[in-house]
DNA sequence: TCAATTATGGTACAAATGTACCAGAATGGC
DNA sequence: GCCATTCTGGTACATTTGTACCATAATTGA
């Protein structure tokens, strides 16, 4: 089986690393073999060899994606509006390709059954770092939306924006206790 | 210049709606000059001829889509939530294939500035269909999240299950007025 | 130590794709 | 009716891609 040493490991995991840039500078469609590979700075076989096609590439990466963002959410404590509006900024603007190359990677989620559960969690943790409950199901939503709103249409653009926005939210959300 | 008489843009749209259909499909890596003139039932000229790249097409059948998608908020009269429930169901478990097709062209909006009036234009006509307002504002970035969540998770899968998730978020929406 | 497994890197090739080209048919304006 | 423009459909080709193959090196377990 390919990938059990150590090594075979931390080039697996760079190859992962290396398809999320490919994916924030060009999109889905430049997501190959190759361009994984040379990103990654390792020969092609080496890409085949760990992942021997590219859909095996694409839901890896997914699956790494959730991870590392589900332990974001779970290391989140409950925090002020003012710094989830920076956060929410950072994310949309600073590093907005690398926002959209994860939501990129969700959506392939859409077509495999076997992913699923990647996205549920994904929610899950997103919920729980607000408090649970009805009111922060709605505000999970509602911020969810929020972030797809900002990077298509890029507005609101200043953190001041944001922050009268999730207050807004979080306005209602608190009406539901 | 292409596309001037009147059956000319009537293959053009024939173009168009075969796009949509082959992104329902296989997704955005199977939308190709070929795939989708044979969609289209037009020869491979046709479509070249017509959209000269890739990426014209692209952009011209999101174009397409977001123009059909706001006309069909703009005659939505301000409806119960019964009646949205039912419609939210019928886009992501009947039709879901469609909706994701559509969100996977908006997300090409994402990289393209020029695209960006478009997508602001379908957040106004969402808006307005709920009816203007701070709480419609919010209602509506939790919609869209809802929209995402089903696509995604698969839940709330039930007719009602929805209309509660809908419920709750009117209830919050009508805090603010 | 040594044999078996795993990793490496190079190469090759068939299939698919974007794109250009062209000769002729249809269409439109005058 | 005539001519310029637009459209049609076919073909060809260079590139890119997924994928397979193989000889060799490194690593592992007993």
């Amino acid at each position: 089986m390919a990938g059990s040493t150590a090594k075979g490991e931390a080039r697996r995991t760079a190859l992962l690393d290396a398809v999320v840039r490919v994916l924030e500078r060009g999109g889905p469609g430049a997501v190959t073999h190759r361009a994984v590979a040379a990103e990654a700075g390792v020969p092609l076989a080496a890409a085949t060899y760990y992942f021997s096609n590219i859909d095996d590439l694409l839901v890896s990466a997914l699956l790494k994606a959730t991870e590392e963002q589900v332990e974001l959410f779970a290391r989140l404590e409950t925090p002020g509006i003012g710094e989830v509006a920076r956060m929410l900024h950072d994310w949309t603007h600073t590093r907005r390709a690398a926002v959209i190359a994860q939501y990129e990677l969700l959506f392939l989620a859409m077509r495999r059954e076997a992913l699923r559960d990647a996205a549920e969690r994904w929610y899950r943790a997103l919920e729980n770092a607000l408090g649970g409950g009805r009111g922060s199901r709605v505000a999970a939503l509602a911020i969810d939306g929020l972030v797809l709103r900002i990077l298509w249409s890029g507005e609101p653009s200043t953190v001041a924006g944001i922050e009268a926005a999730l207050a807004d939210i979080f306005e209602a959300a608190a009406a539901l206790g």
